[in-house]
DNA sequence: TATGAATGAGAATTCATTCAT
DNA sequence: GATGAATGAATTCTCATTCAT
């Protein structure tokens, strides 16, 4: 891969985004890639070895995308709750308003591409950790429960998921009212 | 003459459960199918009129199953916590023993089939019911959030989901010890 | 072949043109064939070698029912013309009243079945004999061109077949004035 | 870039054409004509959206072709008779010199095709039209017989393909003398 | 470098034929 | 003998990838 116009990368993934978006991981053809990003299907070559690395380098961006807008501003001396609350909701709106992301990554996650990726199951694990730093702060300041932290993060990973989802199809409402309440849910989850 | 098979159907059915565990939804041929139900290929036309019937058809017995393994004891006596936990220990513990099952709904349900499938989409929506029920119960008795229901459930299938995954993938072990652990969470969750 | 039903035999045969006369030649498959007949797939091959066998066959039989049904009254005394007639008017009548029959023949002479099968070629030049004998009668007697046979019988043969197409399709209406008609143009072709 | 080779669509037409002319519109397989055109089986699709739309456009292709070899010297001004007989050869020498073209059609006729495709039944009809005329022209002078055009035309056209047949099949050898033989059995029929 | 035509392996499906019942 | 389920070769078509322009 020569990244020789690296504006051409992105356009082959936003090309992939809206296609899987629309059809799936399963709908996503070099051709129909290429008409979407309005270039020509060899060029794709040009950018990526494969269909494969196509999509594992678009995993790998939209993860260094997600991470960038979650932690920004959230420092080590605000109370755990307020802090893991920030962290809350960044990412569901992150994550609503870039819905076709992480139906990507729940896609590839769940597609035979994640287990031939040795390296994207690690990066996953790695984005992972910052979350998991601040339970265990929870931990010892005795207010969030003492028990596996990949059960409490299943509870929030899951339950994120689950409620993105439901807002996208439009069976909930965003509001901040809304997403006070689920909070509120999760935070119960967790608590000691 | 050669009677219709019907246990063929179960071969076909358990061949493809099989495939979608190792390789996915997408790594479903026909071909394949056949080769691992030790049939030929033609064979399944006999009893499935295309490849998108079979999938379909499938989601709809896996579904049956689930459902039978799992409010079978459960009667209107019974507190509400109580009934709610057998309903969720159950489904964890089938869904454990059972993960191709799960995973492959999961995949079902993600990939372009089910919106094909107006059908399935209702079924799926039928399955849910008895949960909501009893939510509605807790409600009522003051025990539950008093919050949309679909709130609450987000919570409960998208952790529920999330724990067995973690569990299937070892990185949790099964235990009667972990899985009260994950009720108390999931339960805290909900609880007003 | 064992003859055990000879009823069989007639049922497949009329399976067959039915199905030919419905989607040509090449919409026959062994299932529709038994499926019409309201028989066995596996039962044909007790009574046909293979569908290449079921096809030769049906031709052959197609062609006895014609000549059949075509010069029974004929005698020798007759005027040519009126013997000529009679037989035209009868392969007419026969043609229009079983169109399958014809349209099948005529499915058959132009696939590669025609081409493979030396004896059914044989029979088909033997059939046009009869004709061929009053033509050489009517050039004896001066009344008919005398040109090479083969190029009146191509106007006798290509006539009838136009024209019993355009009386199936119902672009002409069958008729004993429009018969003459046609018969006075066939007659005008030959005559010296 | 490689520009579309509108070459490639003549080698398609061509190879298609052999085929049929071999083995029968039957014996048309995608892999037969790619083959027989000496290019891959994908490039077929480059150049044609399915093996219809290859069989339909190939008719349409071989109707224009006939046409335009057809009336092109011919003018009002003629004696119907002569007009009628410069047309006549024309279309016989055309048709015995692109056997395969005129095989090919007649095959496409018989075949489920031709009622699959409105278009191409309009067009077969819109390209008689000329000879309607002429005999229209041959009534109003009392040279032609005063019956349905359908009737005389059945006479021509199937007259004309009989013949055709035989000379290729060389049971009839083709020359000058036999084709004036053949023109005068085909005007007798014709003429008032 | 960018293109999209060319390729052929692999997909779903059909169907003549066989064979267990 | 009659049946129709089972089979696998053959068919149409798709698509990742290559390569001539």
């Amino acid at each position: 891969m020569k990244p020789k116009d690296e504006n051409k990368i992105a356009q082959f993934f936003q090309a992939t985004l809206q296609i899987v978006a629309r059809h799936g991981l399963v709908g996503v053809s070099m051709a129909a890639v290429a008409k979407e990003a309005g270039l020509g299907a060899g060029t794709i070559y040009t950018y990526f070895e494969s269909k494969e690395d196509l999509i594992h380098a678009l995993y790998r961006e939209t993860k260094k995308c997600t991470s960038i807008n979650l932690c920004s501003q959230a420092t080590e001396s605000i109370p755990v709750k307020l802090l893991f609350k920030e962290i809350w909701m960044n990412f569901l709106r992150y994550r609503i308003e870039n819905y076709e992301e992480g139906f990507f990554q729940h896609q590839y996650i769940v597609s035979p591409y994640m287990n031939e990726n040795e390296e994207n199951r690690m990066l996953t694990q790695r984005m992972l950790e910052p979350v998991f730093i601040i339970l265990e702060r929870g931990k010892n300041e005795g207010i969030i429960k003492n028990v596996d932290n990949k059960l409490l993060f299943a509870q929030i990973s899951g339950f994120a998921s689950a409620l993105v989802d439901e807002i996208h199809a439009k069976r909930l409402v965003e509001s901040e009212f809304m997403l006070n309440d689920a909070f509120a849910i999760c935070w119960d989850a967790l608590k000691a």
